[in-house]
DNA sequence: TTGTACTTAGTACGTCGTACGATGTACAAG
DNA sequence: CTTGTACATCGTACGACGTACTAAGTACAA
């Protein structure tokens, strides 16, 4: 055992908190976390996840792509982080003595709007994040609209888990139906020139009866194969119908 | 403008219902693409979706990478083509006659099943997955277990992507739990030693009151952080609670 | 003043998806 | 039967990626 110097290398938890040892010598350090993490914040907002590499985000904060090791262990750790600060400076409604069916919609349209701002995060989102400061502090909040409301605390927990659910896959479909619009080049009039004659010869409705017909019903409804506002709405009004047998029973 | 030979590169929905051209000279073919896409989901159900790489594959079916790209134009149709895979051969339980909510329940446990089976599905499978013969298969079915219970058409679309949302998410977040807990080299013990002295400073019971109480409860009622399959029952009943209102009116 | 812990940067490794070009095969046209 | 051509196959290579490693230089502690 030599008398080796432990780079004490900061965990995710240190670091969300902001809970590193505070260097002492050597240079300045020229960034800091949070800058880090905002520009990375910014750069996914910008041009999506995808875009966001260590040397692309590196090169805005005009340093040599292996400094950002600096700051943070890893690219998994940056996205952590990056959620929590999203976490942190997200809407919060105040709802204080309104209705239960107005405090969860406005926490559940609070979430909805940040993933619409910030779409990548939806996909990042686990349903248990890090207890990093921004998560501790939304839950938190969540928890207070479910107070008063004749729960015990672990069907609190559960009826908080299934609401943000619903929010997260309706946010990640919305994304997902922008990022397609956006990535196919074709219009909608070049897709089905392509794509029609096949189609019409294989959705046969006597194989698929209901199919064809629905999804005919479905699709000039909503004027597109998916419109993820409407679903949005739609499902939040059936999670809440779904919530109300336990609340006021 | 040379009179040049269009190698006419099948489209995804071509691909999907395999009604690629057949060849006709050149060498015989070594593989098919069924081959190709059943090996991809062994794969990626054995070790992964981050495991399946295209030198991988290709080196499973005893061939070189490049020689993939002969059945099929790319990996994210490759991926495509996987998932109609699943939906063509996945359980559907038959359910003519039964109560709504019974037929309801067993389409979202057909679903969750398939997901838990295939981890990496609930991850790749959007909420309008591509119209090939699996997708087509599958949306005729659930909307049959739909039939009668006198919704409109457009209803019947909104209420299955509902259903089959809360199902996907669901999935998504077991498989996400087991990720996590497989590839955390720590033991639960390991962690809370690491972790433990800066959450018990930083959860302060006066900041966070009602978190750290429901955040303790639940975390003691399932004996783990997150209980997916838990989460997976009390959601089906809210959800189909939530149903009932638009169903029984 | 000097030693040491640190930030920064350059280079490089192993991975990925896949473009390109050469080689050889088997059918179609002559 | 011969020959031309469309195609399957494969080796090589390119430009990305995350990040390990090393060298250089800086500022505080002793």
């Amino acid at each position: 055992m030599t008398s080796a110097t432990e780079t004490p290398k900061p965990n995710l938890l240190e670091l969300l908190w902001r809970a590193a040892p505070e260097a002492g010598r050597g240079p300045r350090k020229g960034l800091t976390v949070d800058a880090v993490v905002a520009a990375a914040v910014e750069l996914a907002d910008r041009e999506g996840l995808e875009a966001l590499t260590v040397r692309r985000l590196a090169q805005e904060l005009g340093k040599a792509p292996m400094t950002l090791y600096t700051y943070v262990p890893g690219k998994t750790e940056l996205v952590a982080l990056m959620l929590d600060f999203l976490f942190i400076s997200m809407e919060r409604t105040e709802v204080g003595g309104r209705p239960w069916r107005e405090r969860l919609a406005a926490v559940a349209q609070d979430n909805y709007a940040l993933y619409r701002a910030h779409p990548w995060a939806a996909a990042a989102s686990p349903s248990r994040p890090p207890l990093g400061p921004g998560q501790c502090a939304k839950y938190e909040h969540e928890l207070q609209a479910l107070e008063g409301l004749g729960l015990g605390d672990v069907e609190m927990d559960d009826v908080l888990a299934h609401l943000l659910g619903f929010v997260r896959i309706a946010a990640q479909d919305a994304a997902q139906a922008d990022a397609e619009r956006a990535a196919s080049a074709m219009s909608d009039q070049e897709w089905w020139e392509a794509n029609g004659p096949l189609l019409a010869k294989v959705l046969d409705p006597e194989r698929f009866p209901t199919a064809v017909r629905v999804g005919q019903a479905a699709g000039e409804a909503h004027d597109a194969a998916y419109d993820a506002d409407h679903a949005f709405a739609f499902g939040l009004e059936r999670t809440l119908d779904g919530l109300a047998p336990l609340i006021e029973r």
